[in-house]
DNA sequence: GCGACAG
DNA sequence: ATCTTGTCGC
């Protein structure tokens, strides 16, 4: 599939410009979406993970029996560090490549990371969407977070675009994640007592089909079926290519 | 002003 | 992201 993209930014100043000028493109909205094929995208990276290679993979996957369509590797130098707020910059030279590499056309892609959950409204998702044209939402481990231990009341947490508390306990449970007014996203219970992940839209999807494909994807674990795949794919190429590295 | 900050 | 062993449980 094509993704046409600006060159690539070479500084934080450059970044944020152009991040400011994509957003301006994103639907961070649109109709149920029923979904027959999902991509999970994921990228690796070596050593200090600033002066090695990156290696970016895209597994599609069925979402129906979660078997795999097609996959497609790239792999590349480093070109930008890691940046909160900015990490679509980092990863998008070598996952752009190999989403080109792809045959088939995803109904959706699953991002590790957030969609408009994030500072400037404007995550990994959102940018992924705005490239391919494709629905796209995010799915991040760990909360884009800034703690108040000062704050009364429930333990609350503060989020660099928004505010939560715990979901319930069971697999499906969620709570808003907000912004005053703005609902930004849902922290989801995908497994029974263990703890949730971060669902925003990125491109194109609702909110709640958005959540329903995140529980669809994780039947058995934590994360999506299409992260975890796309994560253990990233990492295998890692390890060939430092094993080819390693023997000259 | 300092610090907190997806991967 | 990455560096890292054993360990508890289905």
């Amino acid at each position: 599939m094509l993704v046409p993209h600006d060159p690539w930014p070479a500084g934080e100043a450059e970044a944020l410009a152009q991040q400011e000028a994509l957003r301006a493109r994103v639907e961070p909205t649109g109709p149920p979406l029923s979904a027959r094929t999902a991509a999970g995208l994921d990228v690796s990276y070596e050593d200090d993970g600033d002066t090695g290679r990156a290696v970016a993979a895209v597994v599609v996957l069925d979402v129906a029996t979660l078997e795999v369509v097609e996959t497609a590797v790239a792999s590349g130098p480093v070109t930008f560090p890691y940046v909160p707020g900015l990490l679509a910059f980092r990863e998008l030279p070598v996952l752009t490549e190999a989403l080109e590499r792809l045959t088939v056309t995803p109904d959706v892609l699953v991002c590790d990371g957030y969609g408009v959950a994030h500072p400037r409204r404007f995550g990994l998702a959102c940018h992924v969407g705005v490239l391919t044209g494709l629905p796209t939402f995010g799915v991040a481990k760990t909360a884009f977070v800034v703690r108040e231990p000062s704050a009364p009341g429930p333990a609350a947490e503060q989020t660099a675009g928004g505010a939560h508390q715990e979901p319930g306990p069971r697999r499906g449970d969620w709570a808003p994640l907000t912004d005053g007014t703005e609902t930004l996203g849902r922290v989801l219970r995908t497994q029974p007592g263990v703890k949730p992940v971060f669902v925003s839209v990125g491109h194109r999807v609702d909110l709640d089909t958005a959540t329903a494909l995140t529980l669809a994807l994780a039947p058995r674990y934590r994360l999506p079926e299409t992260t975890r795949q796309a994560d253990q794919l990233s990492r295998r190429l890692l390890g060939g290519l430092d094993a080819a590295h390693r023997r000259p």
